[in-house]
DNA sequence: CGTCGCTTTGATCTAAATCAAGTTGAGTGG
DNA sequence: CCACTCAACTTGATTTAGATCAAAGCGACG
């Protein structure tokens, strides 16, 4: 799996020492690239990072907490595309607009790039255009495994397959720390919040998982959740 | 709308010369770019062109015909996740592997380039890696907008969408032509063939539609199709 | 310690799935 | 040229998974 990360200049172009990564980051090659300036900027919860159609101008990386991008139909339904979290570039486009709005689920602190400097970057060194393609394969990858969740599983595939992949992503300890509401995971399945609900307590009532609050979920039956996830 | 077209080399390298393109194609800068060579191949209906988890040795474009791309689960549920009409590519990864299967929908012929020479292509020449994420960025913006479809609108909505996206991609004279069965629309649209069959019906007797064949469709009120589409 | 947003749980409803016949029409062979 | 076949499609009857409507819990925060 990339672990997306860009640049991490500081404003006004004087370097600041990353950490440096024991992986073999793929998107390391981003890092300190000449004539990338980043920024950081810190949104509140719920506070809007950009507007759906709005022009694209940044890309963005989730430094602390976490984004939820969606599409809302006139009447309000709402399919959230993805969560974002610490690590995860979003806001990445080729066309002039964003496709998604992008929401901050909890207090977030964003670095951000200018997309032209990036593009800069991307003309002079074909690394870095081979990153920036990357990031949308992969986003693309995440899209089409959703579809099919969204289009043939059962609540329960659904939920199962939502816990295997945050599992993956921010397990501490062998917890799970959800940041965002029942609402947000249902907008994201394609499911309501009750039904999100429903599905939980049933998996703790199998033994499948623990919650000792909504939020903070122990998984203790991974190979059950892999059956359900098909 | 990008309208996806690669190099017409002729296999053995030499060149064909395609027909020249009235429009500003974004992909023209891939025809007959050097050492890149395409041959022709034709599918039989049904017939698979590549498996899902399969290496990905080539990059495909629709020459005639329609393929669709998909993914299974273990019992058999499938969803299709784009349709590919003539002038698209299709098969493009950054990873190792295919990420859906391909299957001809009827008798088609594609144009396929080895995937390593159009890296190297793109490697040497930043328009070339820049088209190629493009296309990527392309199939994801579909891919947004199919979750939303498949996450959150009405078995008619998904049908209204359905017939505005075919009438945009394949309409010839007023005409739709369909290539693919109502099994291949429901596991589009996450339906079952007898819903969409019933949304078809329920249409023509509006009067929004006329079936003069089960797969020819005329659109009579686009702008009913459309208030459906949000 | 009261309030308010989030979550759970229960009762009921409904859109779409499933099950089940028929109908149509393109292709095949007599 | 017509009858037969078979897959694709339509339509009807019934079921059901998940949505909707409703009412408590609970827990964090002022």
């Amino acid at each position: 799996m990339l672990s997306q990360s860009i640049s991490t200049s500081a404003p006004g172009g004087r370097k600041v020492a990353p950490a440096p990564a024991a992986t073999t980051d793929h998107f390391d090659v981003l890092t300190g690239h000449a004539g990338l300036v980043a920024s950081e900027f810190i949104y509140r919860k719920d506070e809007e990072i950009y507007g759906e159609d709005e022009t694209a101008e940044y890309v963005y990386q989730v430094v602390r907490g976490a984004v939820r991008t969606y599409k809302l139909l006139s009447d309000g339904r709402r399919q959230i595309g993805a969560f974002h979290l610490a690590g995860d570039v979003f806001g990445l486009e080729t066309g002039m607009k964003h496709r998604l709005a992008a929401e901050a689920i909890l207090d977030t602190t964003v670095r951000l790039v200018n997309r032209r400097s990036l593009e800069q970057a991307a003309h002079s060194d074909v690394r870095v255009a081979r990153d920036l393609w990357s990031i949308t394969s992969g986003e693309l990858r995440h899209a089409e495994n959703h579809m099919l969740l969204l289009g043939r599983k059962t609540a329960m595939e659904r939920v199962a397959t939502f816990l295997l992949e945050m599992d993956r992503r921010l397990a501490r300890a062998g917890m799970i720390a959800l940041p965002m509401c029942r609402r947000d995971i249902g907008d994201y399945l394609g499911l309501t919040l009750e039904t999100v609900s429903r599905s939980l307590s049933e998996l703790q009532a199998k033994g499948v998982l623990g919650l000792s609050s909504a939020r903070q979920i122990l998984l203790r039956d991974r190979h059950q959740l892999a059956v359900l996830n098909c």
